[in-house]
DNA sequence: GTTTAAACGAGACGGTACGTCTCGTCTTCCC
DNA sequence: GGGAAGACGAGACGTACCGTCTCGTTTAAAC
């Protein structure tokens, strides 16, 4: 995060380092992870992770950031609500993947004592897919398909929060069904 | 939370000790409090918060039951909307109360790591607001304010969840506005 | 040892914590004794210990004294170094017994560091069995057998100090040998 | 006693844990040293203790070996009553010194219930005076001072038991008409 | 026989110290 | 000079006992 000097860096122990936090954090869930023991796995000193990385969260961050880049794509078929279906789907199977939701809970965890994680999460994870959709939605406002007054970014927000509130607040679980019945909800109208 | 023997039990140490819970955790974050720090504020020692409590979160969950008892109303002009603002907009008020908000996070933050911690959270502080906003919504129903086929519960996650979203996310603080944006979109639905 | 009024006390609770106090010793030796195990063994309030006696080394001495009472007898045959083997010896055997062997050390260790404790065990235990070897050795020196310059309780110590020596100092075991040995150098003499 | 590896030992903090060791036992006696104690007052983590000794006991030992090497001295002057009662007037006044007193006690105090203690002890504070002593007799027999039957070990515990005896067991404070008193019986021998 | 005051069992209380754990820093060698 | 190794100062963890302090409940002498 705020390296001393980044030339002679060992590419060998940043992968070593990134690795053993994903593998652990698998194992034992982001509450027992520890400095040390990301150290030990990785045959590491827990000096090389402290010279590079601020804390535990960050290393986790930049390990699921090269991990998870391929996933940024928003599907276009012209049927903004099959597309979203489609894509909210995939969140769900995500946040319904143990070892997904282990990492995605963690930090956000994290984030509620440490505003610079809190604000790596929001750069590095959430503004780019939020962006997406957004993206994705304008085009449908152009097209006629969503009411022109609309705020898009509060539309992400309302379609997307549910199912962090589960996956947050441990209530229910996120399914399928949740996704149609958000979609029905938000494109209908409550009112009969 | 699992007491050996409820009758004997002081009061005035059980007082001390969810006052000092609560004045720590302001001060300190939830993250920065510590069994230790609590049984030296409360001038307690540590076995009797042992004795009562499993963790600091129970503490914490205890001390915001006492004090949050009040907020247990949800209003009913006969104008459903109005009635979801007024409810709405007191949550964002809490949301925005920084000692509030501390205690919120913590507690969240907490149960991403503790299946009991999150069992209570449900029970003890979102089931009984989320029924009574259910019971309100009903009545809107069976008057005709809300489509015959909406899952009440669902709305209600689809109301909330956006102000969570923000509570824990960091990205924008929850407003006002929010509200009236998310009771707009709901209510009319996304088609123009 | 510091009562508030003999007469109402239990009997039932004196012998149970004597007893208790007995047994724990030899299960877990003098260190691995306390206040609230005695108790517990004893099926009896910590209060009442407390009320009673001022520590646990209090309640072994007082203990051993019931137990021990019958060993205050010295042999008088005429021959005193005879006499004296035959009292020794039995200390040997006694100091070799690991019960009371526990109980001895535990109580001269618990003494270093506690003057009453120390008082009580010279005043209970040591003096009365010094005086009694004293009379006997009186009666040798009477009848020419011993030097009439002879300070007696010097004698004891110097014929006793050995066996203690080993039990504390942990160096060897005491052996009927050892009496012999400290017998012949004691009353032969050194010198060719 | 048992290290992890030697070498990157910090001799500071060892030298700083020895030293507040011997001050807080003068203090407070043994029975009131604590581990705790002696992190604080030496100005370092329990762990460093704990890494390098099992008990303050062992703590003790290494500082008493320290600082009581100069010790290890015995005269020859050609009579051996004569260098015999230096010695012993030298251990009296050792005994008779409150810090030198309470190591001591300590120590022989907690031997009784740790046998690496005992042993330790032992091995290294009894024995190699013992041995010297045994030696300054070895050289007297030969010379035909003292009876060529006797044991020279038993004439070591026979001589100076009498001192631990006082010291231990607080019956009387040991004094240097003690050690004539011993030297006279001893070497006299108790017949008329 | 009833009263009544104490000793009793039980165990919660405020504390201290325990020995372990992890933190983030510092130090020491190796490459 | 970066990296491995790991000792270090710090301090929280949860446990064990300490000695004191209520609590009802026996219980046995006094009335």
């Amino acid at each position: 995060m705020v390296p001393p000097s980044v030339e002679r860096r060992s590419e060998r122990a940043r992968r070593a380092i990134l690795d053993a936090a994903l593998e652990l954090c698998q194992d034992q869930s982001f509450a027992g992870l520890t400095m040390e023991g990301i150290a030990k796995r990785a045959g590491v000193g827990k000096q090389t992770i402290y010279r590079w990385w601020p804390s535990k969260a960050a290393i986790l961050l930049e390990a699921l950031q090269e991990r998870g880049g391929a996933t940024l794509i928003f599907p276009d078929t012209g049927d903004i609500v099959a597309d979203l279906r489609t894509q909210m789907t995939q969140v769900v199977r995500a946040f319904n993947d143990p070892m997904f939701a282990a990492y995605s809970r963690g930090l956000i965890s994290a984030a509620q004592s440490d505003p610079e994680i809190a604000a790596a999460v929001v750069e590095s994870i959430i503004r780019p897919r939020v962006d997406l959709c957004v993206d994705r939605l304008a085009k449908a406002q152009q097209a006629g398909d969503i009411h022109p007054d609309a705020n898009l970014p509060d539309v992400v927000e309302l379609l997307y929060a549910p199912l962090y509130y589960r996956l947050l607040l441990h209530t229910r679980p996120t399914t399928e069904a949740q996704v149609d019945a958000v979609l029905t909800m938000v494109f209908q109208g409550l009112r009969p």
